[in-house]
RNA sequence: GGGCAAUUAGCUCAGUUGGUUAGAGCAUCUGCCUUACACGCAGAGGGUCAUAGGUUCGAGUCCUAUAUUGCCCACCA
């Protein structure tokens, strides 16, 4: 018998640990499945070992839901987890521990500190896999991997070499996006852009001839050190006659060119631009265009190089200080005004990011791009919801190269070796003759994020039965900010090294924000743990209150409170699993399969099954169509307020203790079908405590987890407006009860005046759901009924007999009230049906729904007025 | 500058192809310890569906503007 309290920190880590020591998370063997199965895989996005677990991963319950349903539905699933090394990121966290005891990772070495940082991602991995285990997820671990395990620097060096022979990885100077605290290179989606209060310095340079001057405007004067040309735009008539000639640079006195150029917006500042090949990008282009010398003024740790003349050695700041304050003495400072401008930051440490040239590793990825869009254009992969589509062509489209060396030594290294005559080598394995030394730099953490859906299966192993069989996974789950970072590059490299798509649905989850919409993070202080979530009210309820909100691609805004309602729907789960095995002993012995036939049921048990019918048919409709807060909430709903509310109540008639034997087996049966398939249909939602009730009932099969998805049955259309209409009675007299303050234990006797009668189980549920004392039956009202409230219900006329003390000036109000609203009604109805053109143009249905409800309209004001002229 | 969302009850949100008097949870109010559950039961109040037009017999739902909020991309000399 289950416990008279549900605790949900006592019961799920047992739980999890029935089924990971059950093995119930691998994929069913072939045998064990009857003939040939579909297979179902989804391969978990790995977590960055940065830490531990936040709320955004707490969304990955909505993996979970789709891999538990398909393991119940008959798949041989596959969820395969594992974590990500985050090159950057978990670099950045080590650094920032070490720099505590004043220790840098140079003075370690690079042996050293990749120890020191593959303890860490010991730890910190083991508490992500620990937390996922507590969230539920039902995963195969004994197929967790890493991102930089054995397997996967396998995969990495033979997709690097893949593609480096394709000539689709190359080797080149360009200007890239350099983080000076990072020391490292990032991609230009890694940079973030920051509004920044500055000013804008407008600058004079004279002509070489003297004849004239051109004002240029810039945020970043201490760059113009390394400037090598000014750019006007072709057609500026201001200019034109400058283009061509030099101007002398103010505090150099180099003399450089004026060049036109159509980048140059002559609406901006004073339309001219100074040009900084080495540390802008516009200029970098502008300066192939007009082939400018490049000339760094700046190193890569942001100190002034000798080429900045009297400035070297100064930082960027002094620098900039002190070439204003010489400019200003020389004369060449025309203006200095305020000016708000956006700069691009580290993503990772919000360092403002420099320009520079540097030689890099890129993959060339245009015609990657292309086989990308492809697999979207036609259909082969689908996104969800379709809407993203237009955001990952627009990406695709507009694609540059991709810049994969980064300078750091936490991740893989590039697999390229060179000598001293010069050669270069990309190979998989280190060159057997001496004299070779590896690239030092690692590659940027999504290259072999790229790889992640197929090197966790196995490739590039030729005979691998896993990729055979799981390849490509059924869908990405993940959430929309990271389409660009990993989505469209597991589709680009997917195709490419595979030549087949990675997966066939990506399902795009929303960001999890607080209640006010905002993101959660540390520093805003608004950041939940989930951990403490699930402490407090356990992992099923946070579970629920995540999926009952979210829908596809769109943000969440999350509250304690939701998961407190969950935790008492968890609650109430529980309570009414317990009473039903509290009524039925036998529950385990009792058929779980549909009764049948239904003709053999009371009305009330026709509706319940019915309605269990449709809930099994619209939950699995709904979870196929990754709609989860829908199928949650019909199944909360159909629980809690048809399942407990209303058949829970009839059925204590039958399980009372002077019921009839047989109607008491009978409705055991019942109940037990009801409970054991919501169970069922609960579990994705619901698996610790659906389990852990499971387990009391000692079901013939064994494990929820891994039990048969219920199908769905018969329905009974005439059971379903049946009961609708009791509830509408039991509904109308309560009301009445509540309004007049009748106590709740007073049995109060009742006409019910109409026809049909009706039927002996529908008396007993208005009998016993309306505490009723007698009730009488007529067709009509033979004479009046003193001292009685009166409602109409359909084409009922309910008379409740009260004393002869009951407040008749209230009645009179409320039914005048009443009679106002549908008169009110009525007419508006009226109104509709006298229009010629809704009538011949409203399909049929509509047009005689609405006219049999103004007769029925009418009827019951009809109905009101007598019962009002009685009272008075 | 380009694009995408969102705007429905005090709060958080449903409302699938246009068709009964727009729903839920939380919160509020009233009454109940009714033999599973007070983490409960029963009842009630609360919305001119952001604004203005339009299409239609009929619009929360479709179209066009506008406003507000949020996000993404590009640019910002």
């Amino acid at each position: 018998m289950l416990d008279k309290g549900y605790t949900p920190s006592t019961l799920e880590d047992s739980i999890y640990h029935l089924w990971e020591s059950n093995n119930l998370f691998a994929p069913a063997t072939a045998d064990a499945m009857e003939g040939e199965s579909e297979t179902y895989c989804l391969i978990m996005p790995p977590p960055n070992v940065t830490g531990k677990l936040h709320m955004g991963h707490a969304m990955y319950v909505v993996q979970d839901i789709l891999v538990r349903y398909h393991r119940m539905a008959g798949f041989r699933t596959l969820y395969l987890p594992g974590t990500d090394h985050a090159g950057i990121a978990t670099q950045n966290v080590v650094e920032k521990q070490l720099a505590k005891d004043g220790v840098s990772r140079h003075d370690l070495g690079r042996e050293q500190f990749l120890k020191k940082v593959w303890e860490w991602k010991e730890e910190s991995g083991t508490t992500i896999t620990k937390q996922l285990r507590k969230l539920g997820m039902s995963c195969d671990w004994t197929r967790e991997r890493f991102t930089l395990d054995d397997h996967s620097s396998a995969a990495v060096r033979e997709a690097f070499v893949k593609l480096y022979e394709k000539d689709l990885i190359y080797r080149g100077y360009y200007i890239v996006n350099w983080c000076p605290r990072c020391q490292s290179v990032i991609a230009d989606d890694e940079v973030e852009h920051k509004t920044m209060q500055s000013f804008l310095w407008h600058i004079r340079y004279p002509m070489a001839d003297e004849r004239g001057k051109i004002v240029v405007a810039t945020t970043r004067p201490e760059t113009m050190l390394g400037d090598t040309g000014v750019a006007v735009h072709d057609g500026d008539i201001r200019y034109k006659q400058f283009i061509g000639h030099n101007v002398r640079l103010p505090l150099s006195n180099r003399l450089i060119p004026v060049v036109g150029d159509h980048a140059v917006d002559p609406k901006f500042g004073t339309g001219a631009v100074k040009v900084t090949p080495s540390h802008d990008f516009n200029d970098y282009e502008m300066a192939k265009r007009h082939e400018l010398p490049h000339l760094q003024v700046l190193d890569l740790q942001n100190t002034m190089t000798k080429e900045a003349g009297a400035f070297a050695g100064m930082s960027v700041e002094e620098a900039r200080v002190a070439v204003e304050e010489a400019l200003r003495e020389g004369g060449f400072l025309e203006k200095k005004e305020p000016y708000e401008h956006s700069v691009g930051v580290c993503y990772r440490c919000h360092t403002t990011i420099q320009p520079q040239v540097s030689r890099q590793w890129f993959v060339r990825s245009q015609p990657l791009a292309q086989a990308a869009i492809a697999m979207v254009k036609s259909g082969k992969i689908k996104i969800i919801p379709k809407r993203f589509n237009k955001i990952y062509f627009q990406w695709l489209d507009n694609i540059r190269d991709w810049c994969i060396s980064r300078q750091l030594w936490w991740g893989h290294r590039i697999p390229v070796y060179y000598n001293d005559a010069g050669e270069v080598r990309a190979s998989t394995t280190p060159p057997a003759e001496s004299g070779w030394h590896q690239d030092e730099d690692v590659l940027d953490t999504w290259f072999s994020s790229a790889l992640w859906p197929f090197s966790t299966l196995g490739w590039p192993e030729g005979d691998n039965a896993d990729l055979d069989e799981f390849f490509p996974t059924s869908v990405l789950v993940t959430a929309y900010d990271i389409l660009f970072f990993w989505v469209e590059r597991m589709a680009m490299l997917g195709v490419e090294c595979t030549g087949e798509i990675p997966f066939h649905h990506v399902l795009l989850t929303g960001l999890v924000r607080d209640e006010q919409g905002r993101k959660m993070s540390k520093s805003l202080g608004n950041a939940l743990d989930p951990l403490e979530i699930i402490k407090e009210y356990g992992a099923d309820a946070l579970r629920y209150s995540l999926v009952a909100a979210v829908s596809p691609g769109n943000d969440l805004n999350y509250s304690i409170p939701k998961t407190q309602g969950y935790r008492y729907f968890a609650n109430k789960v529980w309570n009414a699993a317990r009473f039903v095995m509290m009524k039925c002993p036998d529950i385990a012995k009792v058929s779980h399969t549909p009764p049948s036939p239904m003709t053999k049921l009371s009305m009330a048990q026709r509706w319940i099954v019915s309605r269990l019918h449709q809930v099994v048919g619209s939950t699995t409709k709904n979870i196929q169509r990754y709609e989860l807060s829908e199928a949650a909430l019909g199944l909360y709903d159909f629980f809690w307020h048809e399942f407990c509310d209303w058949y829970l109540e009839i059925a204590k008639i039958n399980l009372s203790d002077d019921a009839d034997p047989a109607a008491k087996k009978l409705e055991e049966t019942i109940l037990s079908y009801v409970l054991c398939t919501s169970l069922k249909l609960l579990h994705p939602f619901l698996p610790f405590l659906t389990e852990a009730i499971w387990q009391e009932l000692g079901h013939e099969e064994k494990y929820l987890i891994t039990a048969s998805w219920p199908k769905t049955g018969k329905v009974s259309k005439t059971s379903l407006d049946d009961f609708a209409r009791i509830k509408r009675l039991v509904t109308e007299i309560r009301t009445l009860r509540s309004t007049f303050g009748v106590k709740p234990s007073a049995k109060l006797d009742v006409f019910i005046i109409g026809e049909p009668f009706l039927s002996e189980d529908e008396l007993s549920y208005l009998q016993n759901l309306a505490s009723l004392g007698g009730i009488v039956q007529q067709e009509n009202a033979l004479h009046s009924i003193p001292n009685s409230l009166k409602t109409v219900v359909d084409s009922y006329e309910i008379l409740l007999q009260m004393g002869d003390d009951f407040d008749k000036t209230a009645e009179t109000a409320r039914i005048q009230k009443e009679i106002g609203e549908l008169t009110a009604y009525h007419d508006r109805l009226a109104k509709e049906l006298s229009n010629k053109q809704f009538v011949s143009k409203a399909p049929k249905q509509v047009v005689e729904g609405k006219q049999k409800t103004l007769v029925e309209t009418s009827e019951k004001v009809r109905k009101l007025q007598q019962q009002a002229k009685m009272l008075a």
